[in-house]
DNA sequence: TTCTCATATGAATATATGTTCATATGTCAC
DNA sequence: GTGACATATGAACATATATTCATATGAGAA
């Protein structure tokens, strides 16, 4: 029988607490569901991105609104819009030629609010 | 004295709903602070960090424990604890070779909480 | 239909970022 | 001091990503 001294090398993977690494590792979470919160939270990590939900949770807005507050092109407005649709944080509405946009979640502003808190500390 | 119509010209900056705009810029984060809203959420942003931080939510842990956990590479756990310590995410004790990181920010297991909450809706 | 305008999107480009590799630092044991 | 080991770090590389540019789509007006 092995004992925790033979599986000590060089931490090419020396485990130093097995007990610590096998407990913690019943306890962390899947794979999958690790890779969702990523592609989640990696939609907050861009300050347009950000500008813009922050925008949204003010009031709805229409993409030539957006450019204009951000003073940005239409063009990189839409495509970060497109981006923040499939992370299903926004919604739309079409009134003519003119697409509103608005805010499709509810964790969204809780989620500004801890990040604030954590920038404010 | 200009009425709105003067305004709009391709979209270049056609201002839609011009009350709308200056009522939402009035309320808008400072420049400085998205930007360190946006750093803070990119730090969640990758997969590896995440499971970093969830296993520091769990347990103090040396570097080793972390490179054997996650199955990756002491160099590349240690770089991305330098971010998390940069973010002022995490903090670590230092004894005789080894050192121990743990969490050093309150918001982070609801900052979790609320990115689960989304995933799983 | 044709024109205009609001929005969307593909391709290209420049920049950011995560991992690896090699090496440096720091601590303990001898 | 020297050697071993845990960790840190700089450079290189490959991949991801944000914006721009040009163009396409879709809807109302004429």
């Amino acid at each position: 029988m092995k004992t925790d001294k033979d599986d000590i090398q060089t931490c090419g993977y020396t485990i130093i607490h097995e007990n610590v690494v096998s407990d913690v590792r019943k306890k962390m979470l899947a794979d999958e569901t690790i890779m969702s919160l990523a592609e989640f939270f990696k939609v907050f990590g861009d300050p347009t991105r950000l500008n813009i939900l922050y925008a949204l949770s003010i009031s709805e807005m229409c993409v030539c609104d957006l450019a204009a507050l951000l003073t940005m092109s239409q063009s990189a407005i839409s495509h970060q819009l497109k981006v923040l649709r499939q992370a299903r944080l926004i919604k739309y509405r079409r009134d003519g030629k003119v697409i509103y946009y608005s805010l499709d979640d509810d964790h969204i502003r809780q989620v500004f609010a801890q990040g604030l808190a954590h920038v404010n500390e």
